[in-house]
RNA sequence: GCCUUGGUGGCGGAAUGGUAUACGCGCUAGUCUUAGGAACUAGUUCCCGGAAGGGAUUGAGAGUUCGAGUCUCUCCCAAGGCACCA
């Protein structure tokens, strides 16, 4: 038998399969169930194919053949998202026209594809370079306008200098452009917007993109991350007098509960009541130079202050609604005015950065909130008297409040860990033996209790604070609660305890301060730090003891009552911005006339074609401008003079609806009919980088969730279950770069070892999911696995006598693959087929039957070999036609067992055993064992526990 | 700081609460070969021991359990996302 040659027979095979492109074809007539298997389409970069595009392609693949197989008939199209910055950029330099740069670079990606026998309907690829395509994009663009989902407003805008366009807020990354790394700054324009915001809660019968994140199968790294970047905050507004003015000052707080801590209020340097107030500030001239500065500043600068800066405005002050109390004024540009209402309440106690200005400026810090350790019966962290003792969860002290019945717990362990015991552990002492020691020192008290507490609980009062500050803690005294395990005597011994206590007082004051007969620890009476965690309410009027949250509710109904404030929600997501001023994206198809206003585009005028007569130098405004023929156009309304919106839409809108678009590719009346839209999607296995967490992901699920508002789809989520493939990293474990030289170039990997040696080893190279570096050496591996399975195909023989031992690895090999397909293991599942190989290969014998069936495991993954080796052993069909088989529970079953036989915990014997031995028989054979005989004699046996046909665990 | 995911041999990694280290790489020895390479065979968590055997071990500590890499709690570390959003 020849060698195997991967260069040999993956061309062929490709060829083969180019030829009978049904083998990969979606069928839009046959009545199988659907499965819609979608890759995050590639911007065709001149850089080419990465490791990274073959990972996640290979895995759609792997789905894709094992769906096709199991009789679904299945959807796996690729396209490319070909408008984009760079080939622009290209352009500038070379003067290559992005479009031929563009396809170029597609015809590269499509060669590099094909080179890995990907089985993708190439009969549906699309491009959104194409008129054809772009033309969809328009529509789509005016039916939001038409619905009033796409508008256009003046504001502050993202501006890169270096790009010389807008950006989107979520193209800016620390007040840095992500893709040219300058600098970004602000500017006044007017540009277009989607509202994307309509669609954050529940819209009529479409779930917003907040609850819709509760029904898709997404990892939950994504789920966290667009509900970060959504921002969703629930909070109160209210109104703040102005002393002596009719004016009055809304704020947003989510905090509440911490209302009686405000020392000071503030409002953004933007905020309009320093205008409105003018003639009452005292200190006008110094407010208004502080106002002029922080304008000049960029975001980057205003985020970059390390220190804050703000003005009182003298001669103002206002009033706490709640408190009554009036307190100072100030503007400061910590205070962001785009977010609430542009004021804030301050409460430097209970606020970081208002602690950070109140010290600064040496405001008053009140502290109207202490961490909650005194746990209310009910609550997990409550211990009750008499629960059981448990022996090593120890306790150092409990202290009961008569007045409501609860208890201030601390945990041996905790208070320990912390210094709060003094007297300490002797060396291997135990440890409760020590706390009772102690105890009995300081109390007399014989008949200790000890209780078992949530460190949780403790966790809260003593690291958390603590640790805030930097240091740890020291105290001298404890002071221990005894609850007797007498009932009865709890009363006597409580008055004993509060004796002591408050005997102790003056000695205590330093870390206790009791108040209303609750004994809170007054660590922080130095306050060198806000406290920010929910806790309980004090100093604040009738609202003194509650939880904060409690407290919440209370005075958000107060507020209500009085009609100076209501609950409500704030949103850091804004609408998206889309118009951007540059040449390669699709043209916004709106005409501005000087009698209509903006006109839209009439929908047979579609679509608004790219010119091709511009010189693509960015100069701060669409190259599209300049040219004569696209600039100057004729109203649609009325006939006059007009021209052309000249920007053209970020190509994210692009690929915001490209998946729909591939049900139905060639559609020229509709970006797709309503009956393959409900055909094929929404999307079954969405797959590709992590990177997109946030953009692509968030506005295609706005397009999606638009298009169900507007009557055109059935559903709202278009994803149903994503997954993103790790990164890999270059052999150095460090990032794959083209400046570190450490790029690894699939061509030249599949020119060494195979297409499928390259899919196989990236698909076992680790998780899915998983972050790993490259290693070339691995590769090898896997030819030497390929090469095994080509050398054995030699011993098929044509006879059908099961090998038992081959037809039970077979089947649990069948039912693991299967599984780890569904589940995203590729990494198991190529171990298993290598188990099962070496096992084949072992034998003298392998009958055909059971060598097809591992051709076929083996095939999604290597699907060249596998169709190779399939035709050598007498087919004259594709592999891929078969059906993928299934398991038989039985076969799958093993005849006899290892069975483990553990003495307390620890494996001392072994035993093979039929599988389906009863109870009682392992139990006699295993305490019949001389292994075993040895660590049980003499002993009592306590407990025998028996697995079936896996351990005897004896107990002496 | 917050959120998310992780931490297991020399390396990538595997393990429904039930033999930790499957599978692959690397390494060691051997077979074959003029030689190198390839291929094949055996071995390979660590410590003690010639062996039989024993002990330790999944970032650290504790808890639950007959039994914990896996469940609970605390701490430490790493990666990624968010971040002056009140």
């Amino acid at each position: 038998m020849e060698k195997y040659e991967p260069s040999k027979i993956e061309p062929k095979w490709q060829k083969c399969w180019e030829e009978h492109p049904e083998l990969s074809a979606a069928d839009d007539a046959v009545n199988k169930p659907k499965y819609y298997c979608l890759d995050m389409f590639p911007y065709p970069s001149g850089d080419g194919l990465h490791v990274g595009h073959v990972e996640s392609y290979t895995a759609t693949d792997i789905v894709s053949r094992f769906k096709r197989m199991n009789g679904k008939n299945v959807l796996h199209p690729q396209g490319w998202d070909a408008f984009g910055l760079p080939a622009e950029n290209y352009a500038i330099k070379t003067g290559t026209h992005p479009d031929l740069r563009t396809h170029q670079n597609i015809a590269n990606f499509t060669r590099q594809i094909k080179s890995l026998g990907m089985s993708y309907d190439w009969s549906r690829e699309i491009d959104t370079s194409n008129p054809e395509y772009y033309k969809w994009t328009q529509w789509l663009f005016l039916l939001f306008y038409k619905n009033g989902l796409a508008y256009k407003k003046m504001g502050k805008v993202n501006w890169c200098p270096s790009c010389q366009t807008v950006l989107a807020n979520e193209q800016v990354e620390d007040g840095i452009c992500e893709r040219c790394k300058n600098e970004v700054i602000q500017k006044d324009l007017e540009q277009w917007y989607f509202k994307i915001t309509d669609f954050i809660e529940n819209n009529k019968e479409t779930t917003g993109l907040i609850e819709g994140l509760g029904k898709v199968d997404w990892p939950g790294s994504t789920i966290a991350a667009q509900k970060n970047w959504i921002g969703k905050s629930e909070g109160v507004e209210f109104k703040f007098k102005v002393k002596n003015s009719d004016s009055e000052i809304s704020v947003y707080t989510t905090r509440i509960d911490t209302v009686f801590g405000v020392t000071y209020v503030v409002v953004g340097p933007e905020h309009r009541i320093i205008k409105g107030l003018k003639d009452k500030i005292s200190n006008i001239e110094e407010v208004e130079t502080y106002v002029a500065e922080t304008k000049k500043k960029t975001d980057l600068e205003r985020m970059e202050a390390k220190v804050k800066t703000g003005v009182e405005l003298r001669g103002i002050k206002v009033i706490n609604p709640f408190s009554g109390q009036e307190v100072p004024l100030f503007v400061a540009d910590y205070v962001l005015s785009q977010y609430g209402t542009g004021a804030v309440m301050a409460v430097p106690a209970h606020d970081e950065r208002d602690f950070e200005f109140a010290k600064k400026y040496d405001l008053p810090i009140k502290r109207v909130i202490e961490p909650k350790f005194i746990a209310g019966p009910g609550s997990d962290s409550a211990i009750m008297p008499g629960q059981e003792y448990i022996k090593r969860s120890a306790i150092a002290a409990v202290i009961r409040n008569p007045k409501d019945d609860t208890y201030l717990c601390i945990s041996w362990k905790t208070a320990h860990m912390h210094g709060i015991v003094t007297g300490g552990v002797d060396e291997g002492e135990d440890i409760v033996e020590a706390a009772r020691r102690e105890v009995l020192e300081e109390t007399g008290y014989k008949n200790l209790k000890l209780v078992k507490i949530s460190d949780k609980a403790i966790h809260s009062l003593f690291y958390h604070r603590v640790k805030k500050q930097n240091r740890w803690a020291r105290f001298q005294y404890v002071i221990f609660d005894l609850i007797d395990e007498q009932q009865e005597a709890i009363d006597e011994k409580e008055a004993a305890l509060h004796e002591i206590i408050w005997k102790k007082k003056e000695e205590l004051r330093d870390f206790f301060s009791v108040i209303e007969g609750t004994y809170i620890m007054n660590l922080l009476d130095n306050i060198d730090s806000a406290f920010t965690d929910d806790g309980v309410v004090y100093n604040s009027g009738e609202y003194d003891w509650m939880d904060s949250s409690e407290a919440r509710k209370k005075m958000a109904q107060w507020l209500e009552k009085e009609g100076i404030g209501k609950k409500k929600i704030n949103y850091k997501l804004r609408d998206w911005l889309v118009s951007r001023q540059r040449y390669w994206g699709a043209p916004i198809p709106i005409i501005y006339c000087d009698k209509c206003g903006a006109v839209p585009v009439p929908e047979k005028d579609l679509p608004v074609m790219l010119p091709t007569d511009v010189d693509f130098k960015p100069i701060g405004e669409s190259p599209l401008a300049y040219s004569k023929t696209f600039h100057d156009v004729v109203c649609p309304k009325c006939g006059g003079k007009a021209r052309r919106e000249s920007d053209t839409m970020d190509t994210f809108v692009c690929s915001s609806w490209y998946y729909f678009r591939y049900s139905d590719p060639k559609n020229r009346e509709e970006f797709a009919s309503k009956e393959n839209i409900k055909k094929w999607l929404p999307v079954d296995l969405y797959v590709g980088g992590a990177e997109h967490s946030v953009l692509h992901l968030l506005y295609a699920r706005f397009f999606t969730k638009a298009l169900h508002n507007l009557g055109y789809v059935g559903f709202d989520e278009p994803f149903l279950k994503l997954r993103h493939q790790g990164m890999i990293l270059a052999e150095d474990g460090r990032k794959m770069s083209k400046s570190l030289g450490n790029v690894i170039n699939p061509d030249v990997v599949v020119k060494e070892f195979g297409a499928d040696s390259l899919r196989i080893f990236e698909m076992f190279m680790g998780p899915f999911d998983a972050m790993k570096p490259w290693n070339t050496k691995g590769i090898v591996g896997m030819q030497r696995f390929l090469d095994k399975v080509w050398r054995f195909s030699e011993t098929v023989s044509d006879s059908n006598e099961p090998d038992v031992k081959i037809q039970s690895l077979l089947h649990k090999t069948i039912k693991k693959v299967t599984a780890d397909i569904e589940d995203f293991h590729f990494n198991t599942a190529v171990s298993q087929l290598m188990i099962l190989a070496n096992a084949m290969e072992k034998e003298t014998v392998i009958f055909k039957d059971e060598y097809g069936k591992f051709l076929i495991l083996l095939s999604p993954f290597a699907p060249h070999i596998a169709e190779e080796l399939w035709s050598r052993i007498g087919n004259d069909k594709s592999i891929f036609l078969e059906s993928w088989p299934e398991y038989d529970a039985e076969l799958a079953k093993d005849e006899e067992a290892e069975v483990v036989i553990q003495v307390n915990g620890k494996v001392r014997d072994k035993m093979t055993v039929s599988a389906d031995m009863d109870e009682e028989e392992m139990k006699a054979l295993a305490i019949a064992s001389e292994k075993v005989q040895a660590h049980i004699s003499g002993k009592e046996i306590r407990k025998i526990i028996v697995v079936k046909g896996r351990l005897v665990s004896i107990v002496v």
